[in-house]
DNA sequence: CAATGTGAAATGATTCACAGCC
DNA sequence: GGCTGTGAATCATTTCACATTG
């Protein structure tokens, strides 16, 4: 369907969608570049190029139709067909993750939740009860599941992610700090938490060096960031 | 000091790290780029690149010294000051982040926990009791905390940023599925899971529709991924 | 005439391939 | 001999600027 879509057009995909529900909640009907890429947070040149890849939906003159581009980007990204997740891994991080309502409201919804550790199999979360990780092959091919979230230790994450494959999931969400080696056919995506710490370190600490340097001269002036 | 270092190298460098504290776990005391590459999931032709632009600390024929490395991509990172972080919006997932040790682990310490809501605030929390948004510059400025991380709702997230800034804090990590406005100068950082899903959604819609398209020709034939 | 869609230019990132060094 | 460091080449992404169109 778009075999080709730059892969960098396909992660801005869901802030467009995310904004254009804004839209619609509000009352519009139709939007120009300028405002759904503020709304966005992207310029608007780069917006229009994005929807390009995707067809000829905007209106010279006029903008793009709200309700008609959702359903072109929801089409795009697979989302007509409702997704199933696998959470394993229900410390701390992974009870937050199965009481987000950031996922059903967006078309996924956590359908299994499993653990190694005997002290959390049984535990009732919401609807779901926690199961061992050894029934997780079974679990993914009757319900259907397609995408795995890893909340593990980094020390059990890589053997979570051969079960997973093992069971037939193709798409990991990885929360562990740690690489994963998976087949080719298999999409891994990685979320760290101290990575976009660390990353924000280093911009603290760049504006911390050269906001000093230049010391003692003009007693006067603004505060003025990069 | 590295004023036009790469933002893909910036990003890179916390794997970097993170491979090499394993790697000085596991006894080793130089590692090749091949080595290093491999650990850190990248391939070695940008793993020297990057490198390349922090100076020249490998040694030809023989490879990195692991330690000497760990120091230097921490000073760049700004890592050997501790940072402290305020952590703002203490429902589900803010619980889970005030309990997450991956921070304390890699040289931040959550220092302080806000919400608005009457009915979170003089929660405990481990060491820390939830205070209420109001305090927030106050805390700021005594516990001296130079990074916010935003866990509300996305309609409270604006505001909250506005009390950052206007705090003095410079770098805000956003968990809210929202854009946020700030003045230049401040920088910001979003992860959003639903994004991740919907991303991860693309490519299992991607690789759904081109399995099928070449039905019934060869019956035999390993399956084979991108 | 306002706003899209898009070639072309500019910028940024990755990969190649090998000279230079230990 | 093995491995780093790096110019040069390739590839990807962003931005510009404007012809085109409803």
């Amino acid at each position: 369907m778009f075999p080709d879509l730059p892969e960098a057009t396909v992660a801005r995909l869901p802030e467009y969608l995310r904004a254009l529900h804004g839209l619609a909640q509000e009352g519009h009907d139709t939007v120009s570049s300028e405002g759904l890429a503020t709304a966005a947070g992207v310029n608007s040149a780069k917006l229009r190029k994005d929807l390009s890849h995707l067809g000829s939906y905007g209106t010279r003159g006029v903008g793009y139709d709200v309700a008609l581009l959702i359903t072109q980007i929801e089409a795009v990204l697979g989302l007509t067909k409702h997704r199933k997740v696998a959470l394993v891994g229900i410390g701390n991080l992974g009870h937050a993750l199965a009481g987000y309502g950031g996922f059903a409201s967006r078309g996924f919804s956590v359908a299994a939740l499993f653990d190694a550790e005997r002290s959390q199999i049984g535990e009732r979360i919401g609807t779901l009860v926690v199961r061992h990780i050894d029934e997780l092959a079974e679990v993914v091919a009757a319900e259907g599941i397609s995408i795995g979230v890893i909340a593990t230790p980094a020390r059990a994450a890589q053997q979570v992610a051969d079960q997973l494959v093992g069971a037939g999931v193709t798409s990991i969400l990885n929360f562990a700090p740690c690489v994963l080696n998976v087949p080719s056919g298999v999409d891994v995506r990685k979320v760290d938490l101290a990575v976009e710490m660390q990353i924000l370190s280093f911009h603290e600490h760049r504006k911390a060096l050269t906001a000093l340097p230049v010391p003692p001269e003009q007693p006067a002036g603004e505060a003025t960031g990069s």
